[in-house]
DNA sequence: AGGGTTTAATAAAACGTTTTATTTAACAGA
DNA sequence: TCTGTTAAATAAAACGTTTTATTAAACCCT
């Protein structure tokens, strides 16, 4: 009943309208569906085949809204164009970031993904990577997700920092951050500095707490057990973060500054130093991880390690695509490193004298 | 080489190993393929096979690390159990709520889904659902997209206003909401209110804007031209909300309270009047929309008007899995309607006298 | 006129399942 | 002994493509 608008180009595209096959196409043209198949896929075998005969066969695919079954052409050609995304969990600054990388690239190469958030429950983790084998995937991308299950298509995991034969690890240079982070807070006069470690369960936790204990080391500055705490709960909010700042001001320690693990944390951990009267930064400074998009609009703005999550997206992509296309047991890199950024803004500043 | 640390349940799952398809599992059993399909969907069609067969084929099909192949049932069957999801941008508060819920509820049900972000580019929101539909997806859930395309599968939109056939909507009760935030505003001796108009191409926007007007004239509340502005860029952060609160501050009007199209535009208009010397909540209270993750965090924490973003998105997809199960010509909720509610916090508070 | 090449198109196999209709044998009832 | 039923399994079609090998005609060259 409603009139197309652009009255042009697009075929009015009935949604009523029966879904034509190939054969249907073909024999409505009155030609055979090899014939059909070779023009509509401008496959090289069809160079024999007249512009003249090519037209009609373009037109008349037009005319009746052929569109290709794309299960049929999957299983024929052995290819699904889909790869797989694990990911810890969406709703947060983190994997936000990475996810929309990754997208950018995939669907750019016309690859489509299914992302599953599996929210650290182990079994999820196990068995994830096998149900999207089983859907076809033609590669996986874990996102800050450990996992032992057994992957036969090209992977490629972002801050996981265990060898595996047959994954590319995307990680951060935690050696070079943690330098940045304390030579700027030394720099600054700081001598007591807190920590706040990541969750058991994140994959950067300990690599990053190794880089912080030999940063420190080299500057001179010693860490005090009571002024580290660690992240427990697994809720993807600011909440483990408040209560770990909590526990901080506990141990009655004093200290001017905190670096926190993320910036989702350090961002609750200054709402705890907030409610017991800590000014921020004049009386600590707060250095978080990560740069998520709300980190530079906090009050105060958030001083942060940035790591290029968008950018370790979308490499994680490339990489998985030339593994993909690449002849079977060609060499692959096992390792890429990229560089963090230190991003100063309201949160940190001079120790209080 | 490695030896299976478990040892009981797991076979080996060699990835080396070459992926056995139903043929060959028939063979190596003796039996048909027909039988040997039969027993492994535990079809109502394999009672009259004997147990001691059923249990042979198992066997031999865990011995053999046998995996159904997905396209080849997706073709034969006609079913993909994949649904396609749009929405405007991934990183960011509100959809990734949304997804959250979705993903859950699918997961569930055994469904995957697509995720496709068109960052409001009118070419990809028209051309996503036909790319999604060749993709064999049975369903399509739209989040914060308004769309012209064809689509002739089931379909859910979150936040759409347009009644199109085949299409649920869900909504937030607008009228609702704007009236938990004026007779809040009002209560709390608020007489000159500024707000922020979402983005044009936010399907939200006319809708919530005429509801805030209704509201207003109800309470006698009235809007000053000047003390109104929209936000324009479409990035997905707070920035468009930060130049929203300088345009308002250029008016040299007085207000003292605003409500913003949502929560993230909102941090940024607090930024904006920090910056002018006018703080939150004492000369100015702020309310924004959406009640995202980071809301309760914000300092000072953001009174909000909350969407139930996450059940609205496990709203979407079981009723677009009831939809897709259902006989073809059934009946179907065409409008799906939840309550806002308001959630007081720090940003906002009694007139300044 | 006969042999080779090019042009235009096709037949048929293959991808890996599911499912309907059919076969074969065993068995019960008269 | 014959008929009809049940049990156990299978053959074969179907899903909708892609692709290889083949055919048939037309053309060119000597």
């Amino acid at each position: 009943m409603a009139k197309s608008k652009s009255g042009q180009s697009e075929p009015p595209a009935d949604p009523s309208a029966k879904k034509v096959n190939l054969r249907e196409l073909a024999e409505y043209l009155g030609l055979s569906v090899a014939t059909v198949s070779l023009v509509m896929n401008r496959s090289p075998a069809a160079k024999s085949i007249p512009q003249q005969t090519q037209q009609r066969v373009r037109v008349a695919a037009r005319e009746l809204n052929y569109r290709p079954n794309a299960m049929a052409r999957m299983l024929r050609q052995q290819r699904t164009f889909t790869i797989g995304v694990m990911v810890p969990e969406i709703s947060e600054g983190y994997a936000a970031l990475v996810l929309s990388g990754i997208e950018d690239h995939l669907l750019q190469e016309g690859y489509f993904y299914f992302v599953v958030s599996h929210r650290h429950k182990a079994d999820l983790i196990e068995e994830f990577p096998g149900l999207l084998q089983q859907r076809g995937v033609e590669g996986l991308i874990l996102v800050d997700t450990e996992c032992n299950a057994a992957i036969s298509v090209p992977a490629v995991a972002i801050s996981s920092h265990r060898q595996v034969e047959g994954v590319t690890n995307i990680t951060l240079n935690h050696t070079r951050a943690a330098e940045l982070a304390l030579e700027y807070l030394a720099k600054q006069g700081h001598r007591k500095v807190a920590f706040i470690k990541g969750q058991a369960f994140s994959s950067d936790t300990e690599v990053r707490w190794k880089a912080v204990r030999a940063a420190a080391q080299v500057l001179g500055l010693s860490i005090e057990e009571k002024l580290v705490v660690q992240l427990d709960s697994e809720l993807p909010t600011s909440q483990p973060g408040y209560e770990a700042g909590r526990r901080l001001l506990e141990s009655k320690k004093p200290f001017t500054a905190l670096f926190s693990f993320n910036d989702i944390s350090a961002i609750g951990a200054i709402r705890a130093l907030r409610e017991a009267g800590r000014s921020v930064p004049e009386d600590v400074s707060v250095i978080g991880f990560d740069d998520i998009q709300s980190a530079a609009f906090q009050n105060p703005s958030l001083t942060t390690i940035r790591q290029p999550l968008r950018e370790m997206g979308v490499s994680a992509a490339e990489t998985l695509l030339k593994r993909i296309s690449a002849r079977p047991k060609e060499e692959y890199p096992r390792n890429i490193i990229v560089e963090p950024e230190l991003v100063v803004r309201g949160s940190s500043g001079k120790v209080p004298s």
